[in-house]
RNA sequence: CGGAGUGUGGCUCAGCCUGGUAGAGCACCUCGUUCGGGACGAGGGGGUCGCAGGUUCAAAUCCUGCCACUCCGACCA
């Protein structure tokens, strides 16, 4: 979807590898994201994406994408400044507090790098939707927020500027509001399923955002900033289909995920956790929260007056909810997921690249030879492929190839080559096996 | 926002206490030998020691101020 052709030769590429750990990366993603060259920090969490980084980010923003779509959301794309008169409109301004980055253009004229979306989505949504017809709308974006906060640490993991999808529906009441809350509930499922991930729905504060109903989706990992308890039956539940009918009945769906206890720490009940939970089945952990979704009624809509008019002619503010999910920080979260002593292993759903071919005997003709030729076959299939053509000794290649964690790696070498044959190991758990360059390559289409 | 630290070639760090010609490993360049799990030898290039003042014949080193960054805790996609 993004790379316009299929392959990448590593001599034309910018992949800076880093040998050594840099000294302030404490947690796995972060220094893997340093040395495998994804990610190069400009300031206190803020970090430009290097090649490696961006394809990743890019493969995990197009499943976001895909799954709001399915769910019927619509994308659009509102800037990352916005005007103080918005906030002050809404109530919001004053109360936001320092987390918010203020700064004033050449006319003294107050703006703010936009933490998120409300305020402007209810300004564009009232100047153009007037009835309850139009409804129901969700609306959605992909883009960069800031939040000055306090302590950014764990690199993307919480930085300030980060990438994120916020979606925003509107609804007529509370019922139908719920509705289009369900629908985001499902997509999230989706959507993190797709990554690889299991993310696990839990009970969660509604924040500074406000609202009554809320849902965070942490991923169980030990250095998560959360900590999580929940019966661990629910990592066994099924993920909604890809034909889910969204305008159906999701209420079973919503229930299944919602009836067994899962809660962060902030919203944990012991007792109640003891009452439900018989003691095997007790799940006490930590989490990266990676989505969350708010009903929150009128609480924009009332003080911006946005209404439609109902069947009864009567105009009432419209019900929103609001659904965020950390782009950038999911890039780091599934590194945390997936990652061993040596790299990091991609799911292949969001690897940068699918097959890495490593020449280990860059120079020599039959190598060479063989690797041009699997590389032009490779990309006639479409399939994304990063040609390690560098002068390097074969341990340096596969300590590159381990690191940066392409889910496929072909090893082109004389001894194996001498049989007429390639080596295909899978980066997840390290299984080779020797086959022909031609089967290798119907290995990789499937 | 409380607490604790760190700033020295691209990276990891030594040197600072006790002031006196800026060092090591990795990386980089050249040549040669190597080549299936981060090779070896020889030669070479690269640093206003975070910034600004001060003390001193002399400051990476001592003093003052500032800036940046990191880590531990309370808060957030």
């Amino acid at each position: 979807m993004n790379r316009v052709c299929g392959g990448m030769r590593l001599s034309r590429y910018f992949l800076p590898i880093l040998r050594e750990t840099p000294k302030e990366a404490e947690i796995a993603s972060h220094r893997l994201m340093l040395r495998a060259g994804m990610i190069r920090q400009e300031a206190a969490g803020i970090y430009a994406w290097l090649p490696l980084g961006f394809g990743v980010l890019k493969k995990i923003e197009q499943i976001v994408r895909e799954e709001q779509d399915r769910a019927g959301a619509v994308e659009l794309l509102m800037p990352t400044l916005q005007l103080a008169d918005l906030w002050r409109e809404s109530g919001r301004y004053d109360a936001y507090g320092p987390e918010m980055l203020r700064i004033k253009d050449r006319h003294e004229r107050e703006l703010l790098y936009g933490p998120t979306n409300e305020d402007m989505i209810t300004e564009i949504f009232r100047a153009a939707i007037r009835s309850y017809r139009d409804l129901p709308k969700n609306l959605y974006h992909i883009q960069w927020k800031f939040r000055d906060e306090q302590r950014p640490r764990f690199g993307v993991m919480r930085g300030r500027e980060f990438l994120m999808k916020d979606a925003y529906s509107f609804d007529i009441d509370e019922a139908a509001a719920r509705l289009s809350y369900n629908k985001m509930f499902v997509a999230y499922l989706r959507t993190f399923a797709r990554m690889g991930l299991k993310a696990i729905p839990m009970r969660a504060e509604t924040g500074p955002i406000g609202g009554d109903l809320s849902h965070e989706f942490l991923i169980l990992a030990e250095t998560g900033e959360s900590g999580v308890f929940c019966d661990e039956r629910v990592l066994d539940l099924a993920i909604p289909s890809e034909d889910v009918n969204y305008e159906g009945d999701l209420s079973p769906i919503i229930r299944q995920w919602t009836s067994l206890y899962a809660a962060t720490q902030d919203v944990h009940d012991q007792a109640r956790f003891e009452h439900e939970v018989p003691p095997p089945r007790r799940l006490q952990t930590r989490g990266i929260e990676v989505g969350q979704i708010f009903y929150f009624g009128t609480k924009y809509s009332v003080p911006m007056n946005a209404v439609v008019s109902g069947p009864d002619g009567v105009e009432r503010p419209i019900h929103g909810g609001s659904y965020g999910i950390g782009v950038s920080r999911l890039a780091g979260a599934i590194i945390e997921a997936f990652h061993d002593e040596a790299g990091i292993k991609w799911p292949e759903p969001v690897a940068p690249f699918r097959a890495m071919i490593l020449n280990l005997k860059q120079g020599a003709a039959d190598t060479d030879a063989a690797c041009e030729k699997l590389y032009a076959a490779l990309a006639a299939h479409g399939i994304d492929t990063l040609y390690h053509d560098l002068d390097e000794r074969p341990g340096a290649k596969f300590a590159t190839a381990d690191l940066i964690g392409i889910p496929w790696q072909i090893l082109v070498g004389p001894r194996s080559l001498g049989e007429g044959k390639v080596e295909v190991k899978r980066r997840t758990d390290g299984t080779r096996e020797l086959m022909s360059p031609a089967d290798a390559l119907a290995r990789l289409s499937v």
